[in-house]
DNA sequence: TAATTATAGGAAATCGGTTTCCCGTTGTCA
DNA sequence: TGACAACGGGAAACCGATTTCCTATAATTA
């Protein structure tokens, strides 16, 4: 049997009022009983139930954090960073996995919602108009990672995957590339995929280039999905002799791909990722990419969460992260001649 | 202001103990007040709260997953596999990382049963008297992954790491290598990777092999650690003709540095890994690796959790899945000739 | 038809804490 | 020394559900 509170008062001799305004130090007591709770609670090893407190107090200490795939590595850094902050802070994680799927999300978050969670940090590519409805009622504390959001109240951290798409497609370009392809996921609205993909049209563009369809390969997330984008690439379309791809993950796929299909990196087709993930600066050959600080905006995701959470004054609730290109061996170091 | 189920019973005009009758199919209630309970909480949004829920039926829905290191393709499996099992049974998930340290590891126990969870899934190297004390203690529900632990009542699941070593081992001793290297994580006693290196050992003895200590690279089961291992080995010691990981990112690791240092994989030196993580076939080189069926494990370890959060009937608490050997690039597919 | 049993449903207790309310005691100040 | 404020601490209300207990009514049986 589990020790509450009414065996500390009354081994301590006191009323439990007493005991719960020791433990919390919520009016001063006097110190020989005070002394007395304590040895108390020692003796029977209390530790106060959590549930009860939260049915009190109506907070759960627990953060609902929903992303789609905790096998990406992405995710799974992200999500390192987020417990940190939130072990550090004394709360618990609750961790949705929604495997990219809408409903899934949906039913999460009331999910979360029912469970009384204090707040939710949230990743996903497609913000729907029920998800806004779902932000909108719950009052719920919010933190986006990876994607903003204007017309919702919603904090949000992210790095300008326009503009590091646009460094990274012109860094391509600059060198003397003019078939430069894109590898991308399924576009919605203002997720960080879509901006990529803008940032490496608009690149295309200040060169003159035309970012033609016949240079887009479409994938999901995933490092299969983008095997099969280009092997499907490589059959149908003329050739490139860059692809970006707005993943490390779909850079690996890519690679792969193109050695499988006698296509050497860099030497023939030199290849691009985002991210940089852990895998990135292993893979062989290692892999450019764009670095965001994954880890980071995990750990800054979460402390903003909370101070919303305590209802803190915050400064900023949409932060912009830097991001920094990392070359590797999947670009060659001198610049390509002629095309 | 959230409602309540005082709220719904106004409305409907009948008592809150009838409201919770029809929400739980408790007790019949006459069709008509049935009908008007049902309309009042349709009416009124409500749902009810967990947290009082909770306070009476002593449960929380909550179960505890505790893991050395979500960035580790491997754990990320798992917890995939549990989410998805979680999810199923309508329970949620607490996610608690550990960074493979054991004073991180207790807080957390102690913390999970402080917030009364339901049960664990429990995965770590080492199971120290403290750890066994907290099972003892906490009456918990616990189920281990990867590891066995006879001494304590826990349920767990793990494949056969011994035999699964020996056969990877023996694999290389008979295409003919003699100096069969290994790369292992640190020991404690009943560990997958002291099964593992004792499957080593013992297929290298059934060759007559003394398995030498100047054969063994100490890593932990990090990817820059089993490279620092392989670049400090290769300075040091006589060369190898195979390297056995005990995982597949030290795999990774340990041909990254080869390669680094222009040793050839698989010509000059063949690879294996160990656990078959998405990564090990699109790895270039593909790697030679042991499959566990590391999803399965997620999913079948919670659903025996749950099982055990029932008190329902088990058959079997000790479950040992099967593996398979999984011949990729980084071994070769013909003998080794001579040595 | 009377006696007994089954049933529906409300009041109240309960889960285990926190917090309010109130009262007796002590301390301060005029 | 008397009046009033400050303080410590217990009883009870409360958080929001579930569950027990009990009563009034309907149904069944003799």
């Amino acid at each position: 049997m589990k020790i509450t509170i009414n065996e500390v008062a009354k081994l301590a001799g006191v009323s439990k009022a007493t005991v719960s305004r020791v433990m919390n130090n919520t009016k001063p007591v006097n110190p020989e009983k005070h002394e007395r709770v304590l040895r108390a609670i020692e003796e029977l090893e209390f530790t106060p139930n959590p549930v009860a407190r939260g049915l009190v107090h109506k907070r759960t200490g627990l953060i609902g954090v929903v992303i789609p795939d905790i096998t990406n590595p992405f995710f799974a850094e992200l999500v390192k960073g987020v417990e940190e902050v939130v072990r550090e802070k004394n709360y618990n994680m609750i961790l949705c996995n929604t495997t990219h799927n809408m409903e899934k999300e949906l039913s999460y978050l009331n999910m979360l919602k029912d469970k009384y969670v204090d707040g939710i940090i949230f990743m996903t590519a497609k913000v729907s108009p029920e998800h806004k409805e779902f932000f909108r009622k719950s009052q719920l504390p919010v933190t986006f990672i990876n994607r903003k959001c204007d017309d919702i109240h919603v904090a949000s951290l992210d790095i300008d995957n326009y503009q590091a798409a646009f460094d990274m497609t012109t860094f391509f370009l600059k060198r003397g590339h003019r078939r430069v392809a894109i590898i991308r996921a399924p576009l919605t609205d203002k997720t960080s995929g879509y901006e990529r993909y803008r940032g490496y049209q608009e690149a295309m563009r200040s060169y003159d280039i035309e970012p033609e369809e016949s240079l887009v390969m479409r994938s999901n997330f995933k490092i299969e999905s983008a095997y099969k984008a280009v092997k499907k690439f490589l059959k149908e379309q003329q050739p490139v002799t860059a692809i970006f791809a707005t993943s490390d993950l779909m850079a690996i796929g890519a690679i792969r791909c193109l050695r499988d299909h006698h296509v050497q990196v860099p030497k023939q087709v030199e290849v691009a990722g985002f991210d940089d993930i852990p895998m990135a600066s292993y893979y062989s050959p290692s892999i450019t990419t764009i670095r965001q600080p994954i880890f980071e905006m995990g750990r800054k995701a979460t402390r903003l969460l909370i101070k919303e959470v305590n209802r803190e004054i915050i400064k900023t609730r949409n932060v912009t992260l830097p991001y920094q290109l990392i070359l590797r061996e999947s670009t060659l170091k001198t610049p390509v001649t002629g095309e």
